[in-house]
DNA sequence: CGAATTTATGTACGGCCGTACACAATCACG
DNA sequence: CGTGATTGTGTACGGCCGTACATAAATTCG
């Protein structure tokens, strides 16, 4: 029964799983289907099916890779930053936002494409909350659980209103929001 | 085959619209089409292409009306609020979460997939800052200009998480943030 | 009353979609 | 070699889509 049997390609299943990230990052959730995933992978539509049975099991695999694999660099980020200050953590995050709306602009509208998804199929909600949870656990390690919660809300928000934004935020509109809840007093 | 006719129906136009704006609340912004709209209006597929002629129109013109609404629903808000302190502010905009969260969850969901759909076609921008144009219009009426950028910030970050999430914030995990902004000394 | 014009609609074209499924290719094993 | 079992694919079905457009009805005007 659990005989291995005729002609693997393990090589397969990878290439179209990495193609439908590819086409999420670069279309966002509407633009996924059968054919276009094979179209990207350079496989043959009955491939994407035979693997995949169905549209779902697709995104689903994608978005959970996606997010782990954005969770995984959070945590690095977080793990690199030595122990800063308030103050310098207020730098330090304000860099955080800058580096993600320049280079990884595909990536965040990505995430809160997924997040509004979410809102209407449950199934995306680990994935979507994954987000939020890695930033908490990330920030929480530099300052008390409390702050960590809000500082998380504001550069959610932060990020959610450049990004639908004609102009990149100035370097003030990121610091100032984040400074008022590190060092309130001055 | 069809019954009455003629070029007087002034109140077909609004009923497509009115239709749409349904849709959009219902199904969001994935399940509108030309034929659902018709569908939902009780008119002929004709209709929705006669009056608005490609479906962008249609979406335009129900995103601009629904957004519209709510700038005008939340600055009678506003205006009702009195002239409270800080400590105070932080319960009714708490209040303000709650009642969203409860009561018009259909319009804030549709808010947040205007803002990541607008991420990926500029012309839908206008509308998608609108929301939080307003907001801090409404909240910087109270509170000076720096703290309701960052209150309005930390409201998105809110009800964003708490739509993806599975169960509702607990009334502190509304305050707590709000009243670190606010009343950052108790 | 006709004729021109405006208003409204039914239908059809071409396209993309998910997915089922008959069939071909490949391999394990006797 | 033969013979199944397993893996992989081309094709086709039914459905929904946007939208163009011929045509019908109602109105307007001479």
């Amino acid at each position: 029964m659990a005989a291995k049997r005729g002609p693997a390609d393990p090589g397969r299943r990878e290439r179209i799983m990495a193609a439908t990230q590819r086409l999420l990052l670069e279309e966002g959730i509407g633009g996924l289907s059968h054919r276009a995933v094979a179209r990207e992978a350079g496989v043959p539509l009955g491939s994407t099916t035979y693997y995949f049975e169905t549209l779902d099991d697709l995104l689903d695999g994608a978005t959970r890779r996606l997010t782990e694999q954005y969770a995984h660099w959070l945590h690095e980020w977080g793990a690199g930053l030595g122990d800063p200050s308030p103050a310098e953590l207020v730098e330090h995050l304000a860099d955080l936002v800058e580096t993600q709306l320049a280079g990884s602009r595909a990536e965040l509208v990505l995430s809160f494409e997924l997040m509004s998804a979410a809102m209407r199929r449950p199934e995306l909600r680990p994935a979507a909350v994954l987000y939020a949870e890695t930033e908490r656990e990330v920030i929480a390690a530099h300052t008390d659980p409390h702050t960590a919660r809000a500082l998380v809300l504001v550069l959610d928000g932060i990020l959610l209103q450049s990004l639908a934004a004609r102009t990149p935020p100035s370097r003030e509109e990121i610091t100032a929001p984040l400074a008022a809840l590190l060092t309130p007093e001055g």
